[in-house]
RNA sequence: UGGGGUGUAGCCAAGUGGUAAGGCAGCGGCCUUUGGAGCCGCCAUUCCCAGGUUCGAAUCCUGGCACCCCAGCCA
């Protein structure tokens, strides 16, 4: 974004039609009111103690999208206020994977921790009003005076220390001078809130823990609570997006800002995304993880971001899918074929076809000549001509899909069969004459065809029909490779409850160690992204190597004859 | 049975007192040398339920019901 184009006063008018939401809405009102000088300064606020994945990613496209819409900016911040869970592994994958989403937080890299410092001497105001005081029962004590849903909580016996006390024994807490969970520093609230939030909620915890950043710099460590509406407002966010469940400490988060006479910025919440046929929390990601169930973070079948995008999705997929499902306080669970549509609809455009055969039966056309190779034209991608085409080579023995043979064909069939012609795509009409098997498994081992050489594709007289057209590729051109075919990570919509990793679908992963690729494809480089025609959209995985081609399988195309044999 | 939220089609989601957008899925059809893509059409007499206000209610009022979140020194 250029920074010179603001003209404070004209209303930030989003460039394009855009979705409505109830965000919008707020921000477009503070816009009117003139609640923060006109500005719009949003967060993307990850812990890093797990890697991103598609839920962060619609956090991530709101928060950056509506800085971009409403010409503000958008903070990258880390939530990194528990060591002990926290790594610098996370925070290079998740600034990674924001990058690799299409954002940019410019020189605006922050860290809770950046304001440990600050956040300090925000408590020591706290306690100096007598707002806050160190409290020396233990976590099971602490628990017994919260009360419950229904009952207020009693106050701790050391809620009315005088100031100075407080002051002393918090310096002391910071110093080290008490073991880990022997004291906390808590704000002194109302132990009868009906918000459990508001009964005196801690502040600070003594744990000594080498922080990713500080090191051993300190040994109490802020709460979530205190730290992040004081981070929203020393970097003077204006719209704090964060997820439901807290919506219950918004006036927490207020009523720290108020005690402190600090710039207030407004937390808003919106629902958290919920996919079917995965799952999302960080607990279970992680648990997949570390028990082996995928081969890491990034498996193609993970939902995290470095997964999807091992997977072959792209960025424009993932960003177009945010904007489809829209942002709302309502509980959902969208579809993963809106995902799926996402990636089809991008790839369609722009993803060069190229042939591939995965489970391959060898067809001789008995009579093309032995010795004739034809280099035969194939568009790269018919919806964008600019895209020109290519030379495939076409010789007398191929290999096709074995799903593109059935000895006795069900109704409807198009493709080939005894005595059944078809067209091979870019190439000629071929009519099957003969099966050859296996004596003694049955297994088919060989097609036996004619060509009809005047239905050569591009000729004057190809005009002929016929019902089916199938992919090839010539034996002796074809690239040998492996492809990986990809599917659901679970075999229900909603992998829930004791057993969910018992729902796991075992058929999520498939390897196909000998495919045959057109030759075009040798120079495919990692991450580049293909459609094999009338398979769906693959992508070089990074396991692939000059002569040893590895393939992903992103998604599949839309298979209208799967529904048919199906019904 | 405390507090905070949410209920619009199978799944998302607009709608802000004037007569139910859009997308995904599904279903028909056209077209097609990808059973792809594209195109056309269908898909909520009704908005959780019941009353009420109004000429007029998904929108306002009253009362119910269902579901989600909160009792970490996690975020």
């Amino acid at each position: 974004m250029s920074s010179e184009k603001k003209t404070a006063a004209e209303t930030p008018e989003p460039a394009q039609p855009v979705r409505r939401n109830f965000i919008r809405e707020i921000i477009e009102d503070d816009l009117k009111t003139n609640r923060f000088e006109g500005r719009v300064h949003t967060r993307f606020p990850p812990e890093p103690n797990g890697y991103l994945h598609i839920g962060h990613a619609k956090s991530i496209c709101l928060n950056f999208g509506m800085a971009k819409d409403y010409k503000g900016l958008c903070n990258l911040r880390f939530d990194d206020t528990n060591p002990s869970k926290e790594e610098q592994e996370y925070v290079d994958s998740i600034e990674q994977d924001v990058r690799w989403l299409g954002f940019d937080w410019e020189n605006r890299l922050f860290y809770a921790s950046d304001y440990f410092d600050q956040l300090h001497d925000y408590a020591v105001q706290l306690i100096t009003k007598g707002k806050a005081y160190v409290c020396d029962l233990n976590a099971d004590q602490v628990r017994e005076h919260r009360g419950t849903l229904t009952q207020p909580g009693k106050d701790s016996p050391y809620r009315n220390r005088p100031v100075e006390e407080n002051l002393d024994l918090f310096r002391r807490m910071r110093e080290g001078e008490f073991p880990d969970g022997t004291r906390t520093l808590r704000a002194k609230i109302d132990m009868a809130s009906p918000n459990l939030n508001l009964r005196d909620p801690v502040m600070y915890r003594i744990l000594r823990a080498t922080h990713h950043r500080t090191g051993d710099k300190w040994c109490i460590y802020p709460m979530y609570d205190w730290a992040h509406g004081q981070s929203d407002s020393l970097e003077q966010i204006t719209h704090s997006i964060c997820t439901l469940e807290f919506e219950d400490h918004r006036p927490l988060y207020d009523w720290f800002v108020e005690q402190l006479g600090i710039y207030h910025p407004r937390q808003i919440e919106f629902a958290r995304l919920n996919l079917t046929y995965t799952v999302m929390s960080k607990r279970k990601l992680l648990q997949l993880v570390e028990e082996k169930h995928v081969t890491g973070w990034d498996d193609p079948r993970m939902p995290t971001i470095s997964g999807l995008r091992r997977r072959g999705y792209t960025p424009e997929s993932l960003r177009m899918f945010a904007d489809r499902i829209g942002v709302s306080k309502s509980e959902s669970t969208v579809d993963v074929a809106t995902l799926e549509d996402c990636l089809r609809d991008d790839l369609n455009k722009r993803a060069a076809r190229v042939m591939a055969v995965l489970n391959p039966v060898k067809l001789v056309i008995e009579n093309y000549p032995d010795d004739v190779v034809e280099e035969l034209e194939a568009v790269n991608n018919p919806e964008d001509p600019s895209k020109g085409s290519r030379k495939v080579p076409f010789s007398k023995v191929l290999y096709i899909e074995q799903d593109d043979f059935r000895e006795n064909p069900p109704k409807k069939y198009f493709r080939l069969s005894p005595g059944n012609e078809v067209r091979l795509r870019y190439a000629y009409i071929i009519k099957c004459v003969g099966v050859v098997k296996d004596e003694k498994t049955g297994e088919i081992v060989e097609l036996r065809c004619t060509y009809d050489p005047d239905t050569k594709s591009g000729s004057p007289q190809s005009a002929r029909k016929v019902k089916g057209t199938i992919h090839w590729v010539s034996a002796n051109h074809a690239l040998d490779a492996e492809v990986r075919l990809y599917d659901r990570l679970f075999r229900v919509e909603n992998p829930e409850g004791d057993n969910w990793k018992g729902l796991m679908n075992p058929e999520a992963f498939k390897l196909l160690p000998h495919c045959k690729l057109e030759p075009t494809l040798a120079i495919a480089k990692k991450q580049d992204r293909f459609q094999f025609e009338r398979l769906g959209y693959f992508c070089v995985d990074d396991d692939s190597a000059p002569g040893r081609l590895v393939f992903n399988r992103t998604v599949t195309l839309r298979d209208t004859w799967a529904k048919i044999e199906k019904s």
